[in-house]
DNA sequence: AATATAATATTAATATATTAACAATCTATG
DNA sequence: CATAGATTGTTAATATATTAATATTATATT
């Protein structure tokens, strides 16, 4: 199986990036896989992450999409399945009638604590051969890496 | 604006694992609004890739899909609106009547030619403030984060 | 040779994602 | 105040993605 032949011409910067992607792609379908016996699929589970990081749970649609890089349209639809299951509630702002407010319910923040442990040991897996100045070293490095491209937007 | 305020509890592997999806989404869409303009989609152009290492341009909807972690009920649908679009053309393997052969047509190769320099582009803006040692080094790390996990399976 | 099992690909149902078009509300400017 | 422009959210069309069910062909086992 010739499967490896068509990466030996990229340069290094596209292995770098294709590596970056493929960690992601990796980690997303291991953490689906564990939201899915949850209910939740991995953009509704950052959803729900993000509301439960206020005090009082709650957010606009468009700055949770901002948060989490997902398209307004896209976010219409994850919180509207996020609803029908009960994870979070809809209400609209008093103060301006165009915000439609999401709110985690108790359920929605149950379903976070039940979740935490899982996910945790999903995520060390990937730095069981790190120690902690590689890691830190890794984090200053990427973050570099985000920052660089961030700011061109 | 609170809006990162969620993200203070977050563990350094946590907080690595989200900066690298982060890091490959932006890589996506950026590299989506260049493929765009050719007609190309991500995954697409991912595809046409792969047929493209392979001198005589071919290969099997199974292992194109393992290369790029595609399911096949997903490649069918990616392979056809290729073909559609004339970037390959799908025949039947006279050796074994259940596979279907992908082949990148001229089209699909000129493709990827006049997308090459701009994608290029796109990479090395990501690496601006690294040096040739640094990028090696976070090759590294990333290489050996990937492959701990991509044995587990 | 007959049949059970494996491999390959497709279809259907549902969720995610993007862009474009739209509706409703708010804000700013004259 | 009136209204032009901006903000917020939804809908529609299309592409991607997963899982489950299915059909077809290959392979293995008896």
């Amino acid at each position: 199986m010739m499967v490896s032949s068509y990466s030996s011409d990229l340069s290094l910067n596209e292995k770098v990036m294709v590596t970056i992607v493929r960690i992601a792609e990796l980690f997303k379908k291991h953490s689906s896989a564990i939201f899915k016996n949850y209910g939740l699929t991995f953009p509704q589970y950052n959803v729900l992450r993000v509301l439960d990081g206020y005090k009082n749970g709650q957010d606009t649609i468009t700055n949770v999409g901002k948060v989490l890089l997902v398209t307004g349209a896209n976010m219409t639809g994850i919180a509207k399945r996020l609803e029908k299951n009960g994870f979070l509630i809809r209400k609209g702002d008093p103060g301006d009638e165009r915000i439609t407010l999401l709110e985690i319910t108790p359920k929605g923040r149950q379903a976070l604590l039940n979740i935490s442990r899982e996910k945790d040991k999903n995520i060390d897996r990937y730095f069981a051969d790190f120690d902690d100045s590689e890691k830190e070293e890794l984090f200053k490095s990427i973050r570099k890496f985000l920052k660089q491209r961030e700011l061109e937007d």
